[in-house]
RNA sequence: GGUGUCGUGGCCGAGUGGCUAGGCUUGGGUCUGCAAAACCUACUACAGCGGUUCGAAUCCGCUCGACACCUCCA
């Protein structure tokens, strides 16, 4: 029997705005479709926040038994600049500034894109599409949109008429928005547009003799736009009704919703089921932006080459630092922060080293059962990471108590202790223990030990200066001793 | 201006009608040659003002404040 039969997941659903009973169109199934990256230029530490989550959700489903198809795009087409006539494709843009092709643009920040998920141990999605792969698509898409009335021909280009779409759906149905509200507080654009009301978008661009991006189209030589590209890669792969759409809040609208629109005036459904929302990165109690210095990229928090952080942090401490709060929260990178995550999270890996020199009893004075289904009930009340954690420690405490002989374990509870962590802080918070991947560690434990026999002899003729130079010098190369009472034991950091 | 989310103890961050979140920090204790680590223990909060209720951090209203979106953005 798979677990997902015996584990029912509430999922928060910004379409209804309340905790859902997640029920999957196809049992057994879920197709889950992110909005990925633009790659005109090195991924932002906040996208990677947004992909975390969803990858901790897409880990979850996968240990709960699903067959899962997780579809994450790669917007390599780039985006309208301007919604208006002057618009101009973000990768054209970049790729004049530095000379080089758009493509190449697009291979160099795709590459950097991939590294930095590897470097925080992320799944890959089971599909990664392009934008450009499926130009095809998005041009069938218009002509179906076309073909049922929601859209017009101006020069050239093809712009989604919302008002008309409103009159028969409800445009703003995500985002709660009116279209009312929307016409009164649009603002006024400049210059000449081909929109009969601003509060349309394009479906595509004719191209100006100076874009280099562009494909032939009934239209015009052009480019697609710019919501257009997940309609027609999320339904491709996962059908015209699909599970799960993802992605960061700021999508919310207009993105969103318009993938709705288009949706409902192509094919005439909703597109999605559940519709989740991943909250934004903050650094220092404000948004990150590039151009007022309050940024740093996921290289330079890494390295702790950076006027920001008092160093660099490994991934999973900033996997870990994620991860304690909910991925519907905003969350404020600081240095304080960080560093109050990178001890809790060595405390953590230091608890799972002890897990393999436990000694077993015939009772145990934990019940493991019950933690284990509280660990479960934290996942499945809409994905509780930071729940999840606080139950871990739980067993943390529990792990250091048996240790110093406090607490007892039967063997049976010790296997399904270990077995439920590494599932949880593995499996499903995809941290890594740094320490057991250093390399070298077998060899390091022997000269190890070596010093501390050695401090052993000291202490025993009372020779304290010798101990504790051992002790002192050996903490200043990172390595700590532990005194218990089965001897000396050390830890890395 | 509009829409939405939210304001929790020294810091971070869950919870959401009565019952300990958790992490980090700090005080006391146990252990130790002294430490460290670990364990035990202490500090006990829900922006402000009203209202509903036997009871509200949790529901409702107002005020103040923060953030996001409305314009490319995860």
């Amino acid at each position: 029997m798979p677990l997902y039969d015996t584990n029912s997941i509430k999922i928060y659903n910004t379409l209804s705005g309340e905790k859902e009973v997640f029920e999957p169109i196809t049992k057994g199934h879920i197709g889950m479709y992110v909005c990925g990256p633009t790659v005109y230029s090195n991924v932002h530490l906040g996208n990677v926040r947004t992909f975390m989550s969803f990858d901790m959700i897409f880990r979850y489903f996968k240990h709960l038994g699903y067959k899962v198809r997780y579809v994450r795009n790669i917007t390599d087409a780039g985006h309208l600049e301007n919604d208006d006539d002057v618009g101009e494709d973000k990768i054209t843009k970049k790729a004049r500034l530095e000379a080089i092709e758009p493509m190449e643009i697009v291979q160099r920040y795709t590459v950097d894109f991939h590294n930095v998920l590897r470097t925080f141990n992320f799944l890959p999605p089971s599909i990664e599409p392009t934008a450009t792969g499926h130009i095809i698509e998005q041009i069938e898409l218009i002509q179906d949109i076309i073909d049922n009335g929601f859209a017009y021909i101006k020069n050239g280009s093809v712009y989604f008429d919302v008002h008309k779409y409103n009159t028969s759906n409800e445009y703003g149905i995500l985002s709660k928005r009116k279209l009312e509200d929307l016409i009164h507080n649009t603002r006024t654009l400049d210059g000449q547009s081909d929109k009969i009301n601003p509060q349309d978008f394009a479906l595509w661009k004719k191209a100006e003799p100076s874009h280099i991006m562009r494909w032939p189209s009934p239209w015009s030589d052009g480019f697609p736009g710019w919501h257009l590209e997940c309609t027609a890669m999320s339904t491709k792969y996962l059908g015209d009704f699909f599970d799960i759409h993802g992605g960061g809040m700021d999508l919310k609208f207009p993105h969103h919703e318009c993938e709705i629109a288009q949706n409902k005036a192509a094919k005439g459904q909703d597109p999605v089921k559940y519709w989740m929302h991943a909250n934004m990165l903050e650094l220092n109690g404000s948004r990150m932006s590039k151009s007022t210095g309050n940024y740093i990229n996921p290289a330079e928090l890494l390295s702790g080459k950076n006027d920001i952080m008092s160093k660099g942090y490994s991934p999973s401490v900033i996997r870990f630092f994620m991860m304690q709060a909910s991925y519907k929260s905003v969350l404020d990178l600081t240095d304080e922060g960080l560093q109050a995550a990178e001890k809790g999270f060595n405390r953590l890996m230091d608890a799972i080293e002890l897990l393999d020199t436990l000694k077993t009893d015939n009772t145990s004075t934990f019940n493991v059962i019950e933690w284990k289904q509280k660990c479960y009930a934290a996942m499945n009340d809409d994905f509780n990471t930071p729940i999840l954690i606080a139950h871990l420690f739980e067993s943390v405490k529990f792990i250091n108590q048996l240790k110093d002989g406090s607490a007892t374990l039967s063997t049976d509870d010790l296997k399904i202790l270990k077995e439920t962590i590494s599932v949880f802080v593995f499996e499903v918070l995809g941290l890594v223990n740094v320490k057991k991947e250093a390399s070298g560690i077998d060899k390091l434990t022997g000269a190890v030990e070596i010093l501390i026999n050695l401090r052993k002899e000291a202490r025993v003729n009372k020779d304290f200066a010798l101990s504790d130079k051992i002790r002192d010098e050996l903490l200043e190369a990172g390595i700590q001793l532990q005194d218990g009472k089965e001897g000396t034991t050390f830890t890395t950091n």
